[in-house]
DNA sequence: TAAATTTCGGATAGAGGAGTCTTTAATCGG
DNA sequence: CCGATTAAAGACTCCTCTATCCGAAATTTA
């Protein structure tokens, strides 16, 4: 798979929140039941977009995570590279270390027009817009046809 | 990365083979030493492409790997496909196991465009289109610089 | 037939991703 | 203040991917 399942969820958790407007902490067990993944591991991904601050976390009861900022700000791309790092949109895709275009792969060129659509799909989209379509379009972003 | 380490070696090590016009069998050895790909584990990697009748591989001294068909007929999306497996052309970006026309995640119209693009950057691409690019536009396929 | 070359196929091991569990800390309601 | 609720943090397990190693089998050459 192009994104790691770990990637999967932080996305899909992400864009659970964003869904939650005029609520403040959403609590991390309520996310995990309604996006079917494992509490305690989510926990974990969740843990790295509050370092990476696209979210703050908050204990006690009432607690839970809500996003740092406007989620017109917020791109797929930048949770994205908080997970799973930059290769996916640098990388050479023969894995040569050092491929630029004065000694380049056979693939160089037609790769860069792949890794520009990546990029462009990922960095276009916030999570704001998204949660938007989700509502209009009966979107989802679970296997669970209650959410 | 979008294909896997394993991956990256069989397409290289193809390509390897296919600019190897006019010899028979090409020794695993070979392959490995101007690639700098450990050789037990490319030996594994040819063996999963001689199962998948891409290649034909032959014991013995005088004995190696050859393309098992004209380079002309392999794609590089047919030795993905036997390495990593279809995931990557077929499965939801967000990781949804039906992720459908009916009921589809947020992103599934735009992700269809990526996923064309991906199949057919690497359907169009025979061994021998690239392996012809490699000679006349001194493109290459190894750390190295000798290859 | 003996020696050399080469792939085959199974065993093994390390790294990192995926997932679980427990303990600790903070907050709120009563 | 006490107990319930909730997240943080870290240790731990499991599995897959990556990589290595070795003996066995096949083939050629002398």
């Amino acid at each position: 798979m192009v994104l790691s399942k770990t990637c999967n969820y932080a996305l899909r958790a992400s864009l659970y929140v964003a869904c939650q407007k005029n609520r403040d902490y959403i609590p991390i067990n309520e996310i995990s039941d309604n996006l079917n993944i494992s509490f305690h591991f989510l926990t974990k991904i969740l843990q790295t977009l509050t370092d990476t601050d696209i979210m703050i976390s908050f204990r006690g009861p009432k607690g839970g995570v809500k996003l740092a900022k406007s989620p017109v700000e917020i791109t797929l791309y930048e949770i994205i590279t908080a997970i799973d790092g930059i290769d996916i949109f640098e990388k050479c895709v023969l894995g040569l270390d050092d491929c630029h275009n004065s000694r380049p792969c056979p693939l160089h060129e037609q790769w860069n027009g792949i890794r520009e659509n990546l990029k462009h799909i990922f960095q276009s989209n916030t999570l704001e817009l998204l949660s938007n379509r989700m509502v209009t379009e009966n979107l989802r972003i679970s296997e669970l046809l209650i959410v």
